[in-house]
DNA sequence: GCATAACCGACCGCTTCAGTAGGATTTGAA
DNA sequence: TTCAAATCCTACTGAAGCGGTCGGTTATGC
């Protein structure tokens, strides 16, 4: 698996708060349950994306979690890379201040790297796919009726 | 880290092997050597690519092993899938003998899953970049200067 | 002041990763 | 025929991450 089950449950959380129109926090308990998912888990989920200020939290009775910024703007790369740390194709990757993405390897004068092609590929490939999609998107998707939600799924085939 | 480092010596393997011009077999202990990996580790990730049936093996002296096709027919996906398994974004997602790609939420009642749009898309781009790269294009890539390495990553971005 | 929430840290069983170790088997060559 | 080189196979290990659980602390509305 590309991603654990952090990334779904955490995405899961981020649409459940879009959906809600209203201006006031949503509980993670409410979250949890309508999601089925254990409430003592999306704790630890919820506090990475508050520290990364993708939500913004009320506490107290009454209290909750709200979408830090409107839906539109949040984009899924940010989300996951949040739940899901640094993301890169190998271990080997690591964003340099300036170029982006660098392979640890080549310094070493080591002649190149002959796996860089593909890992650059697969990381255009994935954070073409996160940066691409927003939240709104998502909450958008998952409220529509059956039919259309098969038409959108056919057009990314 | 999207992938292990199973997916780095495996493509690495590949490559050594596809630099190989003539049709006589590789020793693991040799190309454990040029690329510096132990070997008592690569012997578990070829035994991958043989069952996977990307390799074949000669035993006893002199033996070792060659690519079982073409690097040119060989394409990233089938070599990865060999050495990490199955690739999916996500747990939930295992290919039906028919559609491709299911999500293991969506048969109980529940309504659709709000992530499957994301997954799709990711899935999608994986796979593209994995499937779109062929071994004889990195062994080509990793021989090539330095400089006109360069500009084909750029060509990526 | 009490219920309801967010917060925080520690712990736990399980699986995977990245190797290591040791041996068995096959084969070419001396 | 014996030796060395190689593949093959199984079992083991330490470390880390995953998917939670638990208990407690703090803040807030009613």
């Amino acid at each position: 698996m590309l991603f654990s089950t952090k990334a779904e449950y955490g995405v899961r959380l981020m649409v459940e708060l879009g959906r809600q129109p209203g201006s006031q926090p949503v509980s993670l308990g409410s979250v949890a349950e309508a999601e089925n998912l254990p409430l003592s888990y999306l704790e630890h989920l919820v506090a990475k994306l508050r520290k990364a200020g993708l939500v913004t939290s009320t506490r107290g009775a009454h209290g909750g979690y709200r979408l830090a910024k409107p839906a539109e703007e949040i984009t899924m790369d940010a989300v996951v890379e949040a739940l899901e740390g640094q993301i890169a194709p190998m271990e080997c990757f690591h964003d340099s201040p300036e170029g982006k993405v660098l392979c640890s390897h080549e310094s070493d004068g080591d002649d190149a790297c002959s796996t860089k092609l593909l890992w650059m590929r697969v990381q255009g490939g994935v954070t073409k796919a996160l940066a691409g999609t927003t939240l709104a998107e998502l909450v958008e998707f998952s409220t529509r009726s059956a039919p259309t939600r098969a038409a959108v799924l056919d057009s990314v085939a």
